[in-house]
This record gives C-alpha cells, structure tokens and sequence, in this order.
DNA sequence: TGTCAAGTGTAGCAACGGCTACATTCATTG
DNA sequence: CAATGAATGTAGCCGTTGCTACACTTGACA
C-alpha cells in the first residue's frame, strides 16, 4: 500500500508512475513461462518419442534437446516431483495422465504457432526455430488470432 | 563424429534420427535467447527511463521490472561487466554506446512486435504481455514478416 | 555364460535470477 | 548542521539448468 501512491521521492529519482505495475505485469507473465516451457518441451518431447519408437530413454530425450545425460535426468526428476511423468532407475520415462494431457496441449499449441508463421511467409527452418520459443509466450487470445489467421489465408489462399 | 551415424543401440534405444539434430538446434537458439533476453529487457528499460526522466536509478528499475533491487543490482553488474551499462556506487545507471545501440535495436523490434500483434486483432492489453516475451524469440526473417503484415494491413486497413 | 560398451545414476561445480535481512550512504529538510 | 528515511550496497540463501568426471547396471553377443 505504497506503490501506487505516488512517492515523495526525496532524492532526484522521478515519482513512479502507473508505468511501473503495467510493465511489472508483464514481466511477472514472462518469468512464469520460462518457469513452466522447460515442462513443456520436455513432456512434448516425450510424446512425440513414444509415438516415434515406443519409448522415451533419457540419452533420447538428452540427444534430442542437445544437452548432457546429467541435465536431463535433473529436469525428468522435477518433472516427476511435479507429477508430470514416472521414470524406475534405468528404465524409459512415461507420461502421467496429467504429463499427457499437458503434452497434447502443447503439440497442438505448437502446430498452430508453426502454421501460423509459414502462413505469414517464413521459411521452414526459421519457423521451426522461431515456433519453439515463440508458443511459450502466447496468450489464449493471440493463439486464437493466429488459428483465424491459418485458417483464412488456406481457406482463401493460393493453389 | 557419431552423432549424426546411425547408433547401433545394443539396447532398445531408437535409432537417433537426423530428427535429433533438427530438433537440438532450435533449443540452442532458445537457450542462447534466454541468456540475452535478461540484458535487452533492461537496457531497454533503461533508456527507456532516462528518456522519461534524464536518469535510471536502481529503484525504478527494480521496480518496473517488479523485482527486489538486489536481483535488479545484480543483473546491473552482470551488464557492466558485459560492456552494456556503467555505473557508480550510489549513482545513476548510464547505458554505454554498445548499451545504447543494443536498447534501439530492441525497441524497434519490440514496437514491430506489438504493431504486429494489435494489427492481427489482439486487444492492447495482451498485445503488450505477449510482445515482452515473443521479441526474444523472432528471426530477422520473421520480423521482417510481422512488419510487411503492419505495413500491409495499415496501408489497406480500416479507418 | 561372461564381457563390455551403452545407458543410466550421482557428485560436485558454475552462472543466473529470484529472495530476505542487514549495513551503509546520501540528500532533504527541520 | 544534524537527523532521518530513501536509496543503494552486501551477504547469504534458494531453485533451475548447464557442465564434467566417475560409478554402476544392463543387455547383446561373442
Ligand atoms: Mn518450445
Ligand atoms: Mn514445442
Ligand atoms: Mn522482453
Ligand atoms: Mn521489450
């Protein structure tokens, strides 16, 4: 109960302004992403692995995020606490109805993005690349934007 | 000089598919994104601020990031050993020419990004949390994208 | 059936970005 | 000019995500 009032500011530093809580707020949405897109690509991973061969090893799971084995397995352990998937000592790694859930969720989440930036003209590689990070900080309202954007430019598009 | 080989995998480990190389490329991008983000988000902020006030004190800062201003003081010192910022004890923060170039760069891109973003019809208010985080994640090429769209749809648009 | 390399586990280090608690400096102002 | 509170500095904690080095399991196959 002193942030939004303005203070005296007896030193030089200018009064803060309302500016302050609407940049705030952002960025507090930004921290919480990068708290929970580590998750989110890892539980995606998995999926996609199972559905590849079957299975998810960890030296897969390494291999495909281009990190060591030891990185891995410290994320699959959160992930774990978190209930998110299940993993015996050298065993393959498996979903949780609740790590699937949120995995499926991701996936479509990440076509849209990737969609939605080759509709806009980009190339593969970069829309790829730029998906990646990109669908970790869009809201329900730019994912729906960027849906109704696919959906317009196939519908009244070339070929 | 095997990554790219097939593995034999004398256990029931997959065969690691070009697919990894693929894939682990664009997590590099995403975790050297996330190490420059941090600095782009505050020289920006900080030009931002000497631009509304002529200084950046640590206090305003902090408190627009919605931070401690330890955490704030530390990602300070992390800028100036980088070469981004200078700074004295109990001074105000000056941004150096490479501090300076790197904030006009970022606020050209973020400005495309949120003209982007409310161009494609999503309200001001989540334009503006989605714009702090997509801007990290744009390929020159795809920025270049969301500003054709801008020019594109403001040249032909309502109004 | 044993061997042995691949896969997995574990220990310990670092940087980063959060925090609280407490010490210090500085400038306004009484 | 002294007091006092705001601003800044510092110490020390935490969790996350990187790494290397080394130990242990496992399963394919000789
Ligand atoms: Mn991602
Ligand atoms: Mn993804
Ligand atoms: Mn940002
Ligand atoms: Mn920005």
């Amino acid at each position: 109960m002193m942030s939004t009032a303005q203070r005296k500011s007896p030193r030089g530093s200018a009064p803060t302004l309302p500016t302050a809580e609407r940049h705030a707020e952002a960025f507090e949405h930004i921290r919480s992403a990068h708290q929970t897109e580590t998750a989110e690509d890892y539980v995606e991973m998995i999926a996609d692995l199972i559905d590849a061969h079957g299975e998810a090893r960890l030296v897969d799971i390494a291999g495909r995020f281009g990190v060591s084995h030891p990185t891995a397995k410290k994320i699959i352990d959160r992930l774990q606490r978190e209930g998110l998937v299940t993993s015996r000592p050298y065993r393959s790694i498996f979903l949780t109805d609740k790590g699937r859930s949120l995995a499926e969720y991701c996936k479509r989440r990440h076509q849209v993005v990737l969609a939605f930036l080759k509709a806009l003209g980009v190339s593969d590689r970069n829309a790829e690349i730029d998906a990646e990070g990109i669908e970790h900080h869009v809201s329900k309202e730019t994912l729906e934007a960027f849906a109704a954007f696919v959906t317009r430019e196939s519908g009244s598009g070339q070929s």
